[in-house]
This record gives C-alpha cells, structure tokens and sequence, in this order.
RNA sequence: GCCCCCGUAGCUCAGUGGACAGAGCGGCUGCCUUCUAAGCAGCGGGCCGGAGGUUCGAAUCCUCCCGGGGGCGCCA
C-alpha cells in the first residue's frame, strides 16, 4: 500500500537528516490534487518543530532533499507549501495499484484486522414487548445492524442480540390494558391506550375464546407483540441471533444471585426500608435502588443479571446500543457490573438522540401510550427497506434525526438512496451492455491500466483507495453514517465518470481497462452497500417524469399561493 | 440546579488540529442519434451560535455564555 511507503520514505528521511520521529507518529493524510497539493501531504516538518528547534519550511526543505534522494514508488515530486507541507505528487501508476488491489482483493476490499478473532456481543433495538416497533426505533434497527456489520468487517465474532423485557411493571401495565380491550373495557389513564390492543384483543378472542384471565391475556399478548417485532425486523432484513428473556433471569435464580454476589463484595446496605447498591463508588453520579421496600427487584437487578449472563456465554467485549432517553442508565449499570469485577467501561454503551417524525412540515408525535403511533410497519407498506435504511443512515447519531415522511415516502430526487443505488445499476448496466456485444474482460495483467488517465477515472480511483479507511474509522467509531458518506462521494465519482467517459467504445484497449476499473467500482460499491444493509440492484425502473413531478410536490407545503 | 447530545449555506446534513470550509435538496442556466437524464456541468449562496483561551495552526481541543433536544423515581 502506498500509505506504508510513503511513510517508510518519510521515516528514512528524518533519520538521514537526523530529525527526530514524532511521538504521536508521521502525519500523514491523502490530500486534494484539484488544490494543488499533490496526492498526499504531510505536515511531520510541524510536528518536530519544537523538537528541531528550527523553522518548519526549513526542516521541510531538508526533508525534501532526503526524499528525493530515495523517493517512495510512483515518485513524481514533492513540493514544501504553506507553512511547511510536504506535498507528494505521483504520478497515476499509484491508482492503477489500488485497481489491482480492488480486484485481487474482491469481496475481502476494505476489510481489516483491528477486531481480529474479538468475540463480541452487540444488544439493540430491544423494545418493550408492549407494542408494534416505531418508526423512530428503525433507526437502532439500521444503525445496530450497520454496526455489527463494520465489527465483523473488522474480523470480530459479533452476535446479534434482543433483550425481551418480558417481565416488570411494564408488562404488567400491558398486560392490564389488553385484558380491558378484550373485556370490551377502556385501559386505565396510565395504560396503554393505543388502537392496536383493540385489533390484538379481537385477535385473542379469536384464538383463546371466551374466559382468558388477565394474566392469560398479558402472557399471549406479549408473545403477540414479540412475534409481530420478529416479522417486522425480518421486513427490513435484520436478524437477531439471540433473543434473550428477561423473565428467564428471574426464573433460572439469577436475579437473586447478583444481589447475593453484591452483597458478598461488600456494595449493598439497608436504607429506609429499601436495598441500596453503592454505584458511587465506581463513578455513579449516587447509590442506587436494588431492592424496593416492598421486597421486589428494581429494573436494575435484571439488566445486571442480564450483563453478567453474556459474559458467562464467552461474550469478551458487550456493546449496547440505547436512546439518548437512557443516558442517566449508563453509569449505574457500568459501575454495578464494575462492582462485581468486570472490566470498566462494559458494557460499552452507544447513545443515539432520538428522532422526530415530520409530516407536512409538522413534527408527529410519538406515543406508544396514546395510540398515534406510527410504526416502523407503516414505513415498510410504503417504501422500501433500502430506502428505509438508507435514510436512518445518512447522518450521525449523535445529532437528533428528523424523519420526514413525505419524503422518504416520496420517489424523490431528494432520496439519496436512489443516486447510490442508481450508480451500481449502471455498472450492471455496462456489463450487460458488453455481453450484448460480446465483449470479454482479459485477464487483467494482460491489460494496460495506464491507459487509464482521465481525471474522472483517476478521481475513481483514489476514492477506491479511500474505501478500506473509512471503513475502519467508521467501524472504530461505531458511525455507520461514514459509510453512508462514502458511498455519496463515490456515487458522485462514478456518475461523473459514466458521463465522462465511455466505457464500451471504439479503442478495445481503453476499453478493456475501463471494464477493469466499472469491475472494480461494483466491487467497492456493492460491498460498501451490503455494510450498510442496502441492497445493491443491477437495474433501475426508468423514472416516470409525470410521477416525479407529483412526487415533488407534496400537500402541505408552503408554495406560491395560487393566482 | 446537575448530567448527556446538538448549533456549519434558504432547508437537511458531512467535515474526530492543518492549506482559500463541503455535499445533497431548493433557485437560475446549459447538456440526451451512442453503456437507463433517478444523470452531468455551471452560477448564486457562509462573522462554522457568541466571547475568551490552548496551539506554529481551531468548525474541530478547553472555559464561560446564549439557543434547541433528551435525562435527572423505591417507573422501565
């Protein structure tokens, strides 16, 4: 790879000008050619300037002359700019090695090694088994299963996991509500108020008749909810390789025996008629409830339970992933799991802002409670899973997402999922195309790459080199949404290139490399895609002008009034 | 009052210390006899919320302030 060259040149540089190395090692980052600042750049003269004691250009200037006296591989220049760059230019032969490494590398381009053999367990989405998913929650569905992908590119055993709150106050709540419904009863005031217990009670009557008593109902229904959580994940193409019961702590003694163990280690004590943990002591912010005055567990018990059962599977690092609402959770749990002598910091916990739902340029409320839910079932009746996905996936989840449903409903150009996609359509397109013409791909050391040279193709290129980075740094990250990013750019690239440049044409040896580097595209494109969940089509149904226009103009909104 | 996240173009968002800050959408203007125009190109659009600080260098790190979201239960 020419990143390791390029650094081993600079290495040998600044031990021939006897410089020091930087402890936090050589800078070294791809940079903008269109700028003028070669293909990659260094600022190493700054980072030992303090060391050196001299001007930056300077050191940068005797750097240079070492660099020239042995230059990396595909060496053209290096130019000292600004306050003390080193700007490598190279010339293209570098591109037409990542064209290499692409294609020999296949489906195994842009993985990695920093997880390597790392057995870890990854728990999301994990709603309450009190009702449908909503369409808030898809987006711990697509950013979870996006995450375990990214872990597992990165050579880790990740194993998919649903924690199922089938037991607690909750359930019981639930339960209650549900037996109503089924009596032809309003729930109570704090219960669940949602239309579908009324449809779910009808069910239950169908299938258990008359005389089901409350806890019946409550059993059955959760069973319901769950199942119908399974179908909907499956819509969307997720699959959980565990899901775990919490009444199964409860039953199998477990519950229990976390209290008895903190309590061996010293961590719990008596206060006004109720168990307390002491999480201060691990960092908590205070103690917290384990056991209620009224004798039964707090929801903290089982969670802890639950933790401490996946490292008893052989799970070595545990990954959750929770909504914001949660955050106030975090720390009681890392500290209770500390107190029993886990590692700090397990499990590790990702925070995702919540998201708000938008229609017509109004924020729809989300309320499982009150019965205007919009469910992750509803988006699937009206759009894709890839458009979907796609969407809960453009941005980072650090920032509150705004879901607006007029245009993920939409065939809008305003969905980014059809431009991605669209550009792996028609590097099936060129294949098909080649084959109606019975043009063949040689053998590709049979082919001349330099031919290659066209800015669009060599812009290709270097975002194919780019590819195993962002993979790593997103999988490092835990944001998926650099994928997504990536993906954008290099959509960007290849349509701009489809454009540009012919890949069937008139010159068969042009033509060759071109079907070479489309080959290469579909391989970094469908891969990247396949990280994402996002399927990767060989063909785009033609967009109807008429269909698009009605699409884009949505009811609702604000627009010129009419004359 | 305390804790977490956010504030970047008209809108939705990228940008985890480096060179004049980017994309998509929306607006305006061009480009289809040739691999699907769900495409490409151009134009316009920014005190990166504000003020200090650290640094050779800050949208990025630190402190404070302002604004938005979420959380602070013997609920889960």
């Amino acid at each position: 790879m020419i990143r390791e060259e390029i650094e081993a040149c600079l290495r040998a540089a600044l031990k021939a000008a006897r410089f020091p190395e930087p402890a936090a090692g050589i800078a070294l980052a791809p940079a903008d050619p269109e700028k003028g600042h070669g293909e990659w750049a260094s600022t190493v003269a700054m980072q030992i300037q303090k060391a050196v004691g001299r001007r930056p250009r300077e050191i940068a200037e005797a750097l240079k002359t070492e660099i020239e006296a042995a230059p990396p591989p595909h060496f053209d220049r290096v130019e000292v700019a600004g306050p003390g760059f080193l700007n490598f230019f190279l010339t293209p032969g570098w591109l037409h090695d990542v064209l290499v490494d692409v294609v020999v590398a296949g489906d195994r381009y842009g993985r990695g090694e920093s997880l390597a053999g790392r057995r870890i367990n990854l728990e999301f989405v994990s709603a309450n088994p009190t009702g449908p998913l909503h369409a808030g929650g898809g987006r711990w569905v697509a950013v979870g299963d996006a995450i375990a992908n990214l872990l597992a590119a990165q050579g880790a055993v990740v194993h998919r996991e649903y924690y199922v709150n089938d037991a607690g106050s909750q359930l019981d709540s639930f339960g209650r509500s549900l037996f109503a419904r089924y009596e032809g009863r309003e729930p109570p005031e704090d219960g669940y108020r949602g239309e579908y217990l009324v449809e779910m009670a009808a069910r239950l009557r169908a299938e258990l008749g008359d005389g089901v008593t409350e806890t019946e109902a409550q059993e059955w229904g959760s069973r319901a909810v769950v199942e119908q959580i399974r179908e909907d994940l499956e819509r969307i193409g997720v699959h959980f390789d565990t899901w775990f019961s919490e009444r199964a702590l409860h039953e199998g003694g477990e519950v229990a025996e976390v209290i008895r163990e903190l309590d061996e280690r010293g961590y719990v004590y008596e206060q006004d008629g109720a168990r307390w943990v002491r999480t201060s002591a691990f960092g908590d912010q205070r103690d917290r409830v384990l056991v209620k005055s009224d004798g039964s567990p707090t929801y903290l018990v089982p969670d802890i339970a639950y933790h401490r059962d996946k490292f008893a599977r052989g799970w070595e690092h545990l990954i959750d992933i929770w909504g914001a609402d949660h955050h106030g959770q975090v720390k009681s749990l890392q500290a209770a799991l500390e107190a029993l002598g886990y590692a700090t910091g397990e499990p590790e916990i990702i925070l995702g802002q919540l998201v708000k739902l938008e229609r017509g340029g109004e924020l729809v409320r989300l309320s499982r409670r009150a019965g205007d839910i919009i469910t992750l079932a509803d988006i699937l009746d009206e759009v894709d899973p890839d458009v979907a996905r796609l969407t809960f996936l453009l941005q980072g989840i650090d920032t509150a997402q705004t879901f607006d449903l007029d245009v993920v409903t939409s065939q809008s150009m305003e969905n980014p999922v059809y431009y991605v996609q669209y550009a792996h359509a028609r590097i099936a397109s060129i294949a098909r195309k080649a084959a109606e013409r019975g043009v063949t791909r040689r053998p590709l050391e049979e082919v001349d790459l330099s031919l290659l040279q066209h800015p669009r193709e060599l812009e290709l290129l270097r975002a194919l080199a780019a590819y195993p980075d962002a993979v790593a740094e997103a999988a490092e990250l835990r944001a998926p949404h650099r994928v997504t990013t990536w993906v954008r750019d290099f959509a960007r690239a290849f349509h701009g290139f489809y454009r540009d440049c012919r890949v069937i044409g008139d010159d068969d040896e042009l033509t060759q490399a071109r079907l070479w580097l489309a080959e290469a595209c579909r391989i970094g494109l469908a891969d990247a895609l396949g990280l994402l969940g996002v399927s990767a089509p060989d063909e785009m149904a033609r967009l109807d002008p008429d269909d698009a226009d009605d699409a884009d103009d949505p009811d609702g909104n604000d627009g010129a009034q009419p004359a």
